[in-house]
RNA sequence: CGAGGUAUAGCGCAGCCCGGUAGCGCACUACGUUCGGGACGUAGGGGUCGCAGGUUCAAAUCCUGCUACCUCGACCA
């Protein structure tokens, strides 16, 4: 059962790499635990990038930037903080090197650092240790602020875009003069990340807080956005924390309020990762390779010219590109592959592999009828249309449909994976079957009791939903009382 | 850090057991025929067989040591 269990976990695994692959989305480097994100695959995160700012600006914040390098002092100012990172933090001690006299380079040993420096692995040190500069008065106050950066954690084991050792992110950096205004903070970012995987990515996600222990190092309160993986794992997609005034302290960041008494601000910190990019394959992707939501997608649209004499080569590219013209002038992304090299089967199964939600085909037959072949990478069905209509509306409404039609299979993926368990018998054959998916059971609110569930089964609770239901009940595992079901799953 | 595995052309691999001219598929180059679901033919180019020692007339192959990477655990977004 168990071999089973791993071969099958290894099964997906190839075919997750595969995907990402063939897809052109990236590939190891030479660097052990880091990654090549390549054309197509960076152009997916552009996207995602550029939705996303958007819609921090929209909430009021702005773009800043801070040092790749955080002294090492800075990390020890926050308890929680250096023990939650201490262990995967690149150091550089050193900078320079010399001749070793025999063509190749070494260390220069002179050139030791006085205090070695950490490559930021999240900025909260080297920001809240600026912003003690910056926020004097309530005046000052919220200080709205984001970075687009990368960021190293020197993991054990690493799987593209999932767990990297290097990853480009984004991490939110807030001050607020009260505790109220912060939490506010933290909760709307959730939801900024919420509706952006539901709404962008069509992927759906339980809004909810962390226990303790899964709680970001130095963080009050820990809110995430979970989504389920086709293969019936979890993934953390998103977080944003309540920092309560853990950093303030630390870095002694205070304001003077209204009454002129200093006080210690409050904090927020949020982030999401390239880490998306896993979770957009895992959601969608299907044998034939990966699969774009049309709000994300690059290209929402390739057509691909068919002939066979240059004539008729000229003519069909011409068409094409004056059918990509307007659907463009509608704000739709198109490209047209008219690349003369490639034959257009092997173009049907490459565009299939990057995803892209519509293909247009045109040949000599569908310039004589005025229509061309419309084929949907959702449902990979075919059908051929008039062009005499409204042709551009007709491909924005099927553009729509593709991203109402991915959320909904994903969401009904996701319910049919999630169930609630009563027993440890349950609970524990529920973790081992192959797709195990959500499972919503009674917890005693220990850490203990949860520290036991993962050693025994490898489960994790994933989130206490927010407006989670109240509901008497007993632990699955100790039986004793509990006032609500939290989500467990097996997570990546 | 534990357990397995791998290292041979850009990529994927065979060859190793049993030492004797370094191969196959894909990709690449040229020409021709093709072009509505990854075309075919012909001709080409491309290698210090991970590194360092050893055994041998002779090492990709046998022996010793090292290094790197991958998968699965532990750890983690």
């Amino acid at each position: 059962m168990a071999e089973k269990l791993t071969s099958r976990a290894e099964d997906y695994s190839r075919w997750y790499i595969d995907i990402v692959r063939r897809a052109d989305l990236a590939d190891y480097s030479d660097v052990r635990g880091c990654m090549v994100i390549k054309p197509y695959g960076y152009a997916i995160w552009e996207r995602m990038q550029r939705i996303l700012d958007d819609r921090f600006k929209e909430t009021g914040h702005v773009n800043a930037y801070f040092p790749l390098f955080i002294p090492k002092s800075f990390l020890s100012r926050e308890a929680a903080h250096v023990e939650g990172f201490a262990k995967e933090c690149a150091v550089v001690t050193h900078y320079r090197l010399k001749s070793d006299g025999q063509g190749g380079v070494v260390v220069d040993p002179e050139a030791k650092l006085e205090e070695e420096l950490i490559v930021r692995p999240t900025s909260e040190t080297i920001i809240w240790s600026t912003y003690k500069n910056w926020i004097q008065s309530y005046r000052d106050l919220p200080l709205l602020i984001n970075q687009w950066a990368n960021v190293v954690r020197w993991e054990m084991r690493t799987r593209l875009f999932l767990r990297t050792a290097e990853f480009l992110w984004q991490e939110g950096h807030t001050a607020h003069a009260t505790e109220r205004e912060a939490i506010e903070e933290a909760e709307r970012m959730l939801h900024v990340y919420a509706d952006f995987a539901e709404g962008v990515l069509a992927m759906p996600v339980i809004r909810g807080v962390k226990t303790p222990n899964e709680r970001f190092a130095g963080a009050v309160e820990t809110y995430c956005i979970e989504g389920m993986m086709q293969d019936g794992k979890a993934l953390q997609a998103g977080t944003s924390h309540f920092l309560g005034q853990n950093f303030a302290k630390a870095f002694d960041v205070t304001f003077a309020n209204r009454d002129n008494q200093l006080e210690y601000v409050w904090a927020t910190s949020w982030g999401v990762s390239t880490r998306l990019m896993g979770a957009l394959v895992m959601t969608h992707s299907d044998d034939a390779g990966l699969v774009l939501p049309p709000v994300l997608a690059p290209h929402q649209v390739v057509i691909v010219p068919i002939y066979r004499k240059d004539e008729e080569r000229l003519r069909i590219v011409e068409k094409c590109h004056s059918i990509a013209a307007s659907l463009r002038a509608q704000g739709i992304r198109v490209k047209v592959d008219d690349d003369d090299t490639k034959k257009p089967g092997w173009k049907f199964n490459e565009w299939e592999l990057k995803g892209v939600p519509v293909r247009l085909a045109l040949g000599p037959r569908d310039l004589d009828q005025d229509q061309i072949e419309v084929a949907r990478r959702d449902t990979q069905t075919k059908e051929t249309v008039g062009l005499s209509g409204d042709f551009t509306a007709y491909v924005q409404d099927l553009l729509d449909t593709i991203q109402q039609n991915l959320f909904q299979k994903a969401l009904d993926l996701r319910t049919r994976m999630t169930r609630e368990v009563s027993t440890w018998d349950e609970f524990a054959a529920a973790v081992n079957e192959p797709m195990p998916g959500f499972l919503s059971a009674h917890w005693d609110g220990t850490a203990e009791t949860e520290a036991k569930i993962k050693e025994l089964t490898g489960a994790t609770i994933r989130c206490i939903p927010l407006d989670n239901p109240q509901e008497a009940g007993a632990c699955i595992l100790t039986g004793n009382p509990s006032k609500q079901r939290v989500l467990f799953a097996v997570a990546y």
